[in-house]
This record gives C-alpha cells, sequence and structure tokens, in this order.
DNA sequence: TTACCACTATTTTTT
DNA sequence: ATAGTGGTAA
C-alpha cells in the first residue's frame, strides 16, 4: 500500500456501524487492509474479542489476517476468533461432538481416507467400486450434501447413509460434513445456535464470493436481519464456481439483508494504468457482475506484452530467458529487484513442469506452489496413520493403513477375517484385534499389533511428548522399514528429516497444551501446508493458487483456445469464469505483465495445433502489445531498461512511504 | 505376498 | 508420453 491514509470508502467502511455491510473490493483495492482495521477499530471501541468472529476461505488468509491484528494489537489479537469455515466448523464439532455423535478426538477424513471410506461402503452394497467410479461418486457424494444437488436418486441418498454411518462409527468427520453439520446443528438447537450467535456478534467474511449455498446458510444463522455481518468480495474474482461457490450468494445478500449497506472500494494501489486498463476491458465483457472499474493511482506503466511461441519448451525458455535478464538488469541495484518479484501463472499445474525444465537449465532459483504436500510424502502419511490411531481407536481406516506399513506378514485374508469378526461384534477392528475370542491364523501377530497401539497411546496420554514420538517410530519399526527400504542413504535421511519435522510441530503443539487429537485435526486442516519457503525464489503457481497475491512482474503461459479458456468451460456457461480467471491472473501483475501463447502444443501425446485465446483480442488493444519474435531482442534491451528504470522510481516510493 | 506387464485415462481449478 | 491401475504369474 502506498499510503497509510485510508481513502474515502476504505474509511467509511472501517468504521461502518449499525448493520450489515457488504464491501465489493475490487482487486488491489486494500480489501485485507479494511477487514484487519475494521477488526482492530472494534476491539478499540471496547467489542470483547470473544464476540467477534472472522472467516476466510484459505489457512494462509486466515494467518496472514491474525498476523497483521497482532501487529496492530499485540496480544489481545490471540483472542480473537479467525480462522478458515471449516476450522470454525470443527470446532463446533469438537465442542458439541456428543450431541453429533462423535467424541472430541474425532477424526477428519480427506482425500485418501474419503475414498477408501466410499470404496468400502460401494463394495458391501455390491456396487462397482472401481477407481473410476469412486471419484465420480465421491464428486457426487460433496454435491448432495453441499445442497448442490437434490437427493432424486434413491440410490446416492442409500450410499450417503451408509457413508455417514461408517464416519459415525469411525467417529470422523469429512471436509463438507465440517460445513453441513454445525449447520444441522445450528438450525436444530436453540441453545447450540444462541451460544454461536454471542460469539459471532461480530461476524466477518472475506473473500465472500467464494461461500458456497451452504455456507451463505450458515451466515444466515448466525447473524439476524439486522446483526453485525461484514461481508467483503468481489464478484469479478469468483473463480470456485466448480467447487460450490456462488457469486449469487452476493445478490442474495441484498434480499435477505434489506437494510445492507454497499460500499465499492474501486481504488487499485496495486497496478498500473496498462495492466488495468487491459483488466478492466477485459472483464466487462461479463454480464453476471455487479459492475465496478478500477482506476489506477499509479502512471499508465508499460504496456501488457503479448507473446506467440512456436511451442512450449520455447515458450519456457523464452519466460526464463526474460526473467533473467531483467534479474540482471536490475541487480545493479542490489536489493532492487529479486528473484521472488517474478511470477509464472499458468491454468493447469501440469504446466508447471515445462516451466521448472527452463529454470533449471537457466539456473534460476524457482518454487512450485501448491504442488505435492508435505502431508502427502508416504512416510508423513505412513507415521499419521500410527497417530490417528492412537488418538482414535474406531478410526478403521488409520487401522488399515498402520497394519500393512512396515510389512508383518498381515494380508488381505487376514484382514478380511479381521473384518468380518469386527462386524460380526459390532466392534471396531482394533478392538478385534485385542479381542480375546479372536480366533485367527495371525491371532498372535493382531494382539501384538493391538498391544502395541494400546502401549504407545498409554505413552502420549501420560509420557513426554517427545519420548512418546520417538516411542512410535521405533516400536512400530517405522524407522527401521524407511532405512531398509529407501533406495539410497540419502533418500532415507530426506525421509527421515521429514518425519523429524512432524516431530518438532508436535512437540510445539504438546508444548502449548494441546493433544494429540487436536494436533492431527490441525495438521488435516493445514492440509495447504508446504514445507519449504518461497523467497528468493522465482514463483510457479496455476491461476488459482495466485488469487490474493501480488508481483512486479506476472507471466502467464500457455494463453491458447482450449487451455485458457479450458476446453471443457468452453461446451458449457463456464466462459465467465473462465473470463474471470484470466482477470484474476492479469491483476496480479504491479508494473509488468507478459501473456504469451503458443502454436503448438501437446495434448494426451499427440501434438495439437492451437490458436491464441479469444481473452488476448477481448481487453482493449491500445495497451497490448503484441511482441514480434524477431523484433524481440531489440525490443528486449529497451523492456530491460524501462524496467530499471520502473524499479527504482517503485523503490524510492516505498522508502517514502516508510 | 510380491513383481511385472499391459492397458488405460489423463490435463482444471482445492477447502 | 506417462503414470497409475488392475490382472496374472512366480
Amino acid at each position: 500500500m502506498s499510503s497509510n491514509q485510508l481513502n474515502e470508502e476504505q474509511y467509511r467502511a472501517v468504521h461502518h456501524r449499525g448493520g450489515p455491510l457488504l464491501v465489493l473490493a475490487g482487486a488491489g483495492s486494500g480489501k485485507t487492509r479494511v477487514i484487519t482495521e475494521r477488526i482492530a477499530t472494534l476491539v478499540e471501541r471496547d467489542v470483547p474479542e470473544d464476540a467477534i468472529t472472522a472467516v476466510t476461505f484459505t489457512n494462509k488468509a486466515a494467518k496472514e489476517m491474525r498476523e497483521r491484528l497482532q501487529m496492530r494489537l499485540g496480544k489481545k489479537a490471540d483472542k480473537l476468533r479467525i480462522c478458515t469455515f471449516h476450522a470454525l466448523g470443527l470446532a463446533i464439532v469438537r465442542e458439541h461432538a456428543k450431541l453429533l455423535n462423535r467424541r472430541a478426538n474425532v477424526s477428519v477424513f480427506a482425500g485418501a481416507e474419503q475414498k477408501s471410506a466410499l470404496k468400502s461402503v460401494l463394495s458391501d452394497m455390491k456396487l462397482p467400486a472401481d477407481a473410476d467410479q469412486v471419484d465420480r461418486l465421491l464428486s457426487r457424494l460433496s454435491s448432495l450434501k453441499n445442497g448442490l444437488i437434490e437427493a432424486h436418486d434413491n440410490q446416492l441418498s442409500a450410499i450417503r447413509e451408509r457413508y455417514d454411518q461408517l464416519l459415525e462409527r469411525m467417529n470422523a468427520v469429512d471436509f463438507d460434513d465440517l460445513i453441513v453439520l454445525p449447520i444441522t446443528l445450528l438450525g436444530e438447537n436453540d441453545e447450540v445456535r444462541a451460544l454461536w450467535r454471542s460469539r459471532a456478534r461480530h461476524f466477518l467474511v472475506d473473500e465472500y464470493q467464494d461461500s458456497s449455498r451452504v455456507q451463505y446458510e450458515w451466515v444466515r444463522l448466525l447473524v439476524p436481519e439486522k446483526g453485525n455481518l461484514t461481508v467483503v468480495g468481489d464478484d469479478d474474482q469468483s473463480i470456485y464456481g466448480w467447487r460450490g461457490a456462488e457469486v449469487k450468494n452476493l445478490f442474495l445478500l441484498d434480499r435477505d439483508y434489506p437494510t445492507l449497506t454497499v460500499i465499492k472500494l474501486e481504488e487499485n494501489y496495486r497496478s498500473t494504468g496498462s495492466i488495468l486498463e487491459a483488466s478492466n476491458s477485459l472483464i466487462s465483457k461479463n454480464s453476471e457482475r455487479l459492475g465496478k472499474t478500477l482506476r489506477s493511482n499509479l502512471g499508465m506503466g508499460k504496456p501488457v506484452r503479448v507473446w506467440e511461441s512456436p511451442n512450449p519448451e520455447e515458450e519456457a525458455q523464452r519466460v526464463a530467458s526474460d526473467i533473467k535478464g531483467r534479474r540482471m538488469a536490475a541487480d545493479d541495484g542490489k536489493s532492487g529487484s529479486n528473484w521472488d518479484h517474478f511470477c509464472v501463472l499458468y491454468r493447469a499445474s501440469y504446466q508447471a513442469r515445462e516451466i521448472e525444465l527452463a529454470m533449471r537449465r537457466e539456473k534460476i532459483p524457482y518454487h512450485i506452489t501448491g504442488g505435492l504436500s508435505f502431508f502427502d510424502r508416504a512416510e508423513i502419511q505412513d507415521l499419521l496413520a500410527y497417530l490417528r490411531l492412537i488418538a482414535n481407536f474406531d478410526d478403521d481406516l488409520a487401522f488399515m493403513r498402520a497394519i500393512a506399513r512396515p510389512r508383518r506378514g498381515i494380508g488381505d485374508v487376514a484382514l478380511g477375517e479381521l473384518g468380518l469378526f469386527a462386524m460380526a461384534h459390532g466392534i471396531s477392528l482394533l478392538s478385534a484385534c485385542l479381542h480375546e475370542e479372536l480366533e485367527h491364523k495371525r491371532a498372535h501377530s493382531l494382539h501384538e499389533f493391538g498391544d502395541l497401539i494400546v502401549a504407545l497411546e498409554f505413552q502420549f496420554k501420560h509420557g513426554e511428548a517427545d519420548e512418546a514420538f520417538d516411542a512410535a517410530l521405533d516400536m512400530t519399526h517405522l524407522e527401521a522399514a524407511i532405512r531398509a527400504e529407501a533406495e539410497d542413504e540419502e533418500k532415507a535421511e530426506m525421509r527421515m528429516g521429514n518425519l523429524m519435522e512432524l516431530r518438532r510441530w508436535w512437540i510445539m503443539h504438546a508444548e502449548k497444551g494441546g493433544d494429540l487429537a487436536s494436533f492431527l485435526q490441525d495438521i488435516f486442516l493445514m492440509a495447504d501446508k508446504k514445507d519449504d519457503d518461497p523467497s528468493g525464489q522465482v514463483r510457479l503457481m496455476t491461476v488459482h493458487g495466485s488469487k490474493g497475491l501480488e508481483f512486479d512482474n506476472v507471466y502467464v503461459v500457455g494463453v491458447e483456445d482450449g487451455m485458457f479458456p479450458h476446453q471443457s468451460a468452453l461446451e458449457e456457461n463456464r466462459m465467465e469464469e473462465e473470463r474471470r480467471l484470466m482477470y484474476v491472473a492479469m491483476t496480479r501483475a504491479r508494473y509488468f505483465l507478459t501473456l504469451s501463447y503458443t502454436r503448438v502444443r501437446k495434448r494426451f501425446g499427440q501434438k495439437e495445433k492451437c490458436a491464441p485465446s479469444p481473452f488476448l483480442k477481448e481487453p482493449d488493444q491500445s495497451v497490448m502489445r503484441w511482441v514480434d519474435r524477431d523484433t524481440d531482442s531489440e525490443e528486449a534491451k529497451e523492456e530491460a531498461e524501462d524496467f530499471m528504470a520502473a524499479m527504482r522510481k517503485n523503490l524510492e516510493r516505498m522508502q517514502a512511504s516508510r
């Protein structure tokens, strides 16, 4: 932000009193600042921290908001309830676990667990359970829970019922439950509703355009018609329609909260005039919008560059060379420009590969955001399975994963029998292992496994956090297995290093008084947490992943018809969302924006010709410059010089505002 | 229980 | 082109 002063609209939004408020905040208009300032102002006005609840859609956003408020308010900020919808849902589930037939040590199922739960339901029902079918059903199930489709389909409702029962039996919930269960509870139980209403006397929602229909229902349950609801969002940046987000929710507010005050933030503090003009003229082609036009308070800057390359390899190479050239050109100013001022965006995550190769060739430090999560690594998953089972004996899926690794001579057949035994007695798999009457070829091994888990549970409950963790690694023979199975010494060390990282987190969590169950729950909600620090590196990410970020230099690659907009969007009415996605991509850029397309791209291993995206032709062409390959080398020099000058200006500006 | 082979779909985005 | 799945053989 270039100024410490709030502009008029920001000021009104921050200090608004009396009832529902909608802040329509354009890209780069100081949205986060307004919401944090508003919360800070509430606290300074002596609104109790416990009466304030702010929800965001990502953990990153929640964390950032809390950090800003900590700087602003100090210790008081710790008492504020700032989290994602899902984390808030989990808090409700934990607190009222009994009412939902769960216990506080409830397991959260994501991805793989959901899949295997559904898979077992399907095979129980003698329905086909191949991976494809499971994926399809899982998303339909999710749509059903989110109220996106009606339960006309008897079979689907039957599947849902058994799936829900299974999760309940395992003392587990899935991601959708974290939204749906609280809603049911809040709707049915007056006492619970009163409690959470009192904790949300001031309720703020960030990135509201990403909310789904059920999430909106949640808002309505928590905030009465004239309550203190603050909603911040941008209809033009709604890019999660496929996940159930409905821009419509922004329009509905007006109906359900008739006293709603609407404030538009249209002053942009981020991008140059050219970039904004291009973005504005592109997004104006959409018809479903509330209508905003961003104004720049910087100069026009350089036009938006459009590049054509013969193929993705050369495109990637060109991006890498350009970044290198600019970085070198600016290097004389030392801190003037660093690698992390550059960002490469793409529509689909697999496109990262080509860029990555080029970055390596050019020896440019890069960081792929949104790749494999730390928690997706096999060794982490393996250990987590044990920890989950220790925290929640009823978690049969954790049991299955834990008992399979390391190998202990118990295969599908033995487990199948165990499953039948458990079923017959109505107990969990772990309880079955411990059962005296278990007559089984492998009874001895199973007993042993059960005793191991019970012993570890004791350690975690009554022992020291670090010792318990080490015992888990040792007694399960996981460490031994990792060292034995690794291809080489280095790999083994890396895997153990990852586990040690997990160990550190656990110990920190335990020091704050948290138990194993809450540790695991935190981890599942943090599933987007990556292990390394992207600073000082060029950032590579999908357009979706870039929302809320900004960079001096942005390159968008693969801007081709069928790629961006994506083929599947062309077929239906998803075109407007694709356009919004492009709008988000473009408005990430502060000073320099390059849009790039190729003439040939491989699809399914086959080379295919492709045409430039229509999104390249829609913006006002007076601010776009289609750079011809031949003239590029001369232009590059000129660009680099312009770039340097702009960076110096930027530096001065930043220093002046500090 | 594991190892290998052949076949298949994959390329949208994720809390 | 490739990775992941499922089937068959050892």
